[in-house]
DNA sequence: CGGTTAAATAACCTTTGGGTTAAATACGCC
DNA sequence: GGCGTATTTAACCCAAAGGTTATTTAACCG
């Protein structure tokens, strides 16, 4: 019975290999000889983690001869971060828009200038992301 | 054997019951009677569920009479976000700021407008966020 | 005190996960 | 074709995860 895919996901990020793995491929692209080397670990073990995260959508696998290079594929990791989203105004201070203004008007105050008149709060777009912070 | 603190958090964000658990107490703080309602699952099911959470660092309890209200805790959301961060640039196309700067320049191109000079690319701040976009 | 409600713990069962070694597969090269 | 290198698959082991029911703890209420 397959999980559905956010809790594949995060399975595959709960283990420290697969996170120092992904840390890895973040410099770049790579085979898993070269993947497995930093871990006292046999190589077997290192392919099943690399199954473990192409299964959850967080890398993509090509083939040059005998060769499987791995990398990075963005798509899970974007719908982690969304989901994410629907906690960030518990710990981003100047998340939400309120707050936002809020600090605005502080920072005005303290530069003690006079109130601008065409000053905006700035939405959100794309679920959760992409506000203007301090 | 304890995982590392992030793997905790991982892993008990792998569970579909438990995120819904987070849902419902991004609403706002709750008993665990009431949380147990929309899941067909034993009590002590739910009430390992809250243990799990709470030992990543996910949830905090407190003590009213005989209740043990639930809820969120910021911190290990934050840490969650803060390692997200580090592959950011790999799904937000807006996120480094040699793409920001492309696209303003884009967008100057398209407004045909003359060059500006004092236009300055934006730094970030504290681990991988809080940038501006567009 | 005794009863009722809220929640946690204990003991148990079954499935999944992460590791192993040994064998199989895939491809390039001479 | 046969060899060597890269990687996966198979078979197995043990510990941990997620669920159950039965029991216990904690606190209010009358």
């Amino acid at each position: 019975m397959p999980l559905d895919p956010l809790s594949s996901t995060f399975a595959a990020l709960a283990d420290p290999t697969r996170r120092a793995i992904l840390a890895r491929l973040a410099l770049g692209e790579t085979s898993v000889m070269e993947l497995a080397k930093p871990f006292d670990m046999s190589l077997p073990a290192i392919s099943k983690h690399l199954k473990v995260l192409e299964h959850a959508g967080l890398i993509s696998r090509g083939r040059e001869a005998q060769w499987r290079p791995c990398r990075i594929a963005p798509a899970s990791f974007k719908e982690v971060d969304g989901w994410l989203g629907n906690f960030r105004r518990f710990w981003d201070e100047s998340f939400n828009r309120l707050d936002g203004l809020l600090e605005e008007m502080k920072a005005e105050e303290a530069a003690k200038a006079p109130p601008r008149s065409n000053r905006k709060v700035r939405v959100q777009k794309e679920k959760q992301r992409g506000r203007t912070r301090g």
